[in-house]
DNA sequence: TTAAATTTGTTGCATGTGTAACAATCTAAT
DNA sequence: ATTAGATTGTTACACATGCAACAAATTTAA
């Protein structure tokens, strides 16, 4: 069905829109709350989530675990370091790279957004209802495994 | 399961994070075609693909039927009008309401992307394989349902 | 009728973003 | 050892974006 190619486009139930639609719906949602509690952007966000889950990283491959622009890192890292929610140490075996890691308080905090990720993704699933959520993780893993070749942004 | 507290959130499990994924994935995919194909950008794409589909609007509706802010709704109206792919008609009864139409120019190279986007869609429905394709369908629908409330942006 | 409130659409401003260029450093090839 | 190439991370630039303020027009209330 709908190959006919004289029906016009519908929008609102084509996948690119629809997902587009689903990911800002779902992300306001959390945003709000990372920007709210910490005020935190998304990139500043995810780079802590993603040291918080791996310890020390390099930038490189935070952007790798979390599908980030080198330059989105570059700038999250600054921010962070500002708050001095992370430290830099130098590599001494090669001075291109920086090891990063969150500071005392730096994990404080991401303990406490982590917590309020599984109570927000929770509570999730209770509003869509298991199978609906099953649904919507059995599709996502399927993109990702099909389309998720490139790993950096 | 997973419900532990103590064990530090998986990023690339996090239904957020793994739906924007997806989405960046996905739009790279059909967002290179009409940048590449028509020199389009998304806001400018969304506003020709809800003109085709709906005929005359006004920019508030084009808003509300694709999800854009009505800033983003202004300059891709700007945008589209200065290549004559549509034309504004001032309403009569009120005069703060302009009616918008694709030109024959603007319907042609809509019907062009239009056939493009359904290749698109069934392409993604091979990869995917149809039951994840369905699965993916039907979670989106969820999200739409009980968090898309808001309509406008 | 008049004034206040609302609606429609645009624009100034600050901020976020990707691209390309870059400096610094390391690796590989000869 | 030298040189070309690759890697790491930062920055300048141009462009995209949301917010707030706005003008113009209409509607509502008094």
């Amino acid at each position: 069905m709908n190959d006919d190619n004289t029906t016009p486009l519908a929008l609102e139930a084509f996948i690119p829109y629809k997902l587009n639609r689903a990911a800002d719906l779902v992300s306001r949602g959390f945003g709000q709350i990372y920007k709210d509690r910490a005020g935190l952007t998304r990139p500043e966000w995810r780079t802590l989530a993603t040291l918080g889950q791996y310890g020390t990283l390099t930038a490189t491959s935070i952007g790798a675990h979390s599908s980030m622009h080198k330059t989105k890192v570059s700038r999250a890292v600054q921010a962070l370091q500002d708050r001095k929610w992370l430290k830099r140490t130098t590599d001494e075996k090669d001075r291109r790279i920086e090891r990063l890691t969150l500071t005392r308080e730096g994990e404080r905090n991401y303990r406490s957004l982590a917590e309020l990720a599984h109570s927000f993704e929770t509570r999730l699933k209770t509003v869509l209802g298991e199978e609906d959520f099953n649904a919507l993780n059995r599709g996502l893993a399927a993109i990702e495994t099909h389309l998720g070749k490139r790993i950096d942004m």
